[in-house]
DNA sequence: TTGAAAGCGATACCAC
DNA sequence: GTGGTATCGCTTTCAA
């Protein structure tokens, strides 16, 4: 193994310079920089991360906990993974992978033995389990998500309540007066999730605000429940014209069920989708939606956590706007 | 923070004997094992994870190198990962996550910096850029995937060419004469992908051994992709009544394809999906599938890595016979 | 602008 | 069965 001490002797000069010329934490001859850099390369060193951690107390590491549930939907998870990756890299950190199902032990675990300098949690629920320990580290914490009481947690997420505001607003613009709103399926719910209360409330009170009438509809993703939901849904709620479907798995049983009834998109009936922009061409008709910006959310989620690993200690809540983009799934009610 | 001395003068022992407790690696009275794992409880304390690396020469993390392209199927990557991680964890290590994009440099990085014990890397194409890098490494690597050219690394797989001949021998069992293969985008072909044409090999192999006559197409996931696929293949290829599909993303606009053409499946087509078991039952007619084996083939690439680091050396290509599940999407041809 | 050396917190060898 | 201690490779303070 190429140490510091091999780069120095290579170099003719002190371990300690060597440090110092890799961190620029001191000025440093440029004679000696190019030999030092040119040992460095020579030798292919790479200083050992854990003597690393170990003297300097950070490891450059950032731990991220991801749910893995099969009731939620991968590819939105994925796409935050990605996200929070690249951003991660962006600012010369690694990414550790923690699956929930390890529980909160886990979490004191990479906290207390220095295995990551910081955590971020996705799919925080309203009132989760994990934020006492959460609270209690002697770490930063970034929470993706935005539980009732944040209790001084860092949190950033999409602003849902704006979000269904906006998809009520955008439907009632076009006319339609009475709105459905497909959501996550019950369990979702029971968590006590807190997106989708969010939403919920937002949907709620814009159409309050508009007076559309809204019925919802919790749902889980398979064939069989969208078409039962589909069946009981137009024969008690005859009117309905508009349908928001914040529950990306329901989409493609959701337009199958439609077609089957022959009912068209966007003529007959409208559907605003809250998913990833990604997925708003992978149906027949292009879906207007409003977006879940993953990208944008795990780029924030790195920056706030190197900000208080770069000593900033005032905690956040940070709500994104949403952001409705209009294709070719709404349109005018039938007249 | 707290450390093994702390531990030590807590349970009135020698730091060595504290660390003896945690490790196993000697006998220890029973009497003093108590009293140090009180003391490790009551203190809440955790090994530093740099010292222990530093000191012991392992980090217990494991890298997963995933590819994180759009052009492949999200959800099956995240099972992978999902049973990477899951499997880790009870082998006692935690998950690094890399994405591709970092490109080779970043291996070098991880395995020279010690940052992780072993490599993982998924989606590994025919020839690889990357396994002269991986060969070369000092630390265990194992590929999920099989290049052309394994180069002395352990592989695990699913048996791709097994599983097209698989799916050949269930439709020609049926009595298909006529079958088509609708394959991953010209992109993976062009990757050189090393599944795709590994499963192609079995597909063609067992057809002419039934003496089927077969027909495949590339196709992406979109709507408009899959719609002249269909156009043109039954256009120029009136008789296929078999379609294997080995591209998870093509699979809902292929069925909405065939429903808008009055196709029923398996009446009029019957349909071998090549695809996650749990894929199966996402579409209105449960699929008749190839199983591709995530949870298993990330269970065995970590027993694999853990074996290597066990002090195992010889490497190994291992292939998991591919198991077909009857559903509903297959039946015999239209008569 | 550079060097010497004292830790950081474990592990594992050598003694007893 | 237990204790003392050199050692791992780096960072950073103190000195020059």
């Amino acid at each position: 193994m190429v140490t510091i001490n091999d780069v120095a002797d290579a170099a003719g000069v002190a371990p300690s310079t060597v440090s110092y010329v890799i961190s620029g934490k001191r000025s440093i001859s440029p004679g000696t920089r190019r030999l030092v850099e040119a040992a460095i390369r020579r030798l292919g060193y790479h200083p050992h991360a854990g003597a690393r951690a170990l003297a300097s107390n950070r490891t450059n590491v950032l731990a991220l906990v991801v749910p893995l549930r099969t009731d939620l939907n991968v590819s939105v998870v994925m796409e935050f993974v990605a996200s929070v990756a690249g951003a991660a890299r962006m600012h010369g950190q690694d990414m550790l992978l923690l699956t929930e199902n390890d529980g909160p032990a886990a979490l004191q675990r990479i906290a207390s033995s220095a295995t990551a300098d910081a955590l971020m949690v996705m799919d925080v629920e309203a009132s989760d389990a994990r934020l006492p320990v959460l609270a209690a580290l002697d770490r930063p914490v970034v929470l993706i998500g935005v539980p009732d009481a944040p209790s001084g947690l860092t949190c950033v997420d999409l602003d849902f309540s704006a979000a269904g505001a906006a998809c009520v607003a955008h439907l009632a613009g076009l006319g339609h007066r009475r709105v459905a709103l497909l959501g996550p399926p019950p369990a979702v719910y029971e968590r006590g999730t807190s997106y989708a209360t969010r939403f919920l409330r937002g949907f709620g009170e814009e159409a309050g605000r508009r007076e559309v009438h809204t019925v919802t509809r919790e749902c889980a993703g398979s064939y069989e429940t969208i078409d039962a939901v589909l069946d009981e849904l137009f024969a008690r709620e005859p009117g309905v014209t508009g349908l928001v479907v914040h529950n990306e798995a329901a989409l493609p049983a959701l337009l199958a069920g439609l077609r089957h009834r022959n009912l068209r998109v966007p003529e007959d009936v409208s559907i605003v989708a809250v998913c990833p922009d990604s997925m708003a061409g992978q149906s027949a008709v292009a879906l207007t939606t409003v977006a879940i910006p993953a990208e944008e959310i795990g780029a924030q989620a790195v920056e706030l956590t190197m900000r208080h690993l770069g000593g900033h200690t005032t905690s956040e809540v940070r709500l994104l706007s949403p952001c409705l983009t209009i294709r070719d799934s709404t349109a005018p009610p039938p007249a």
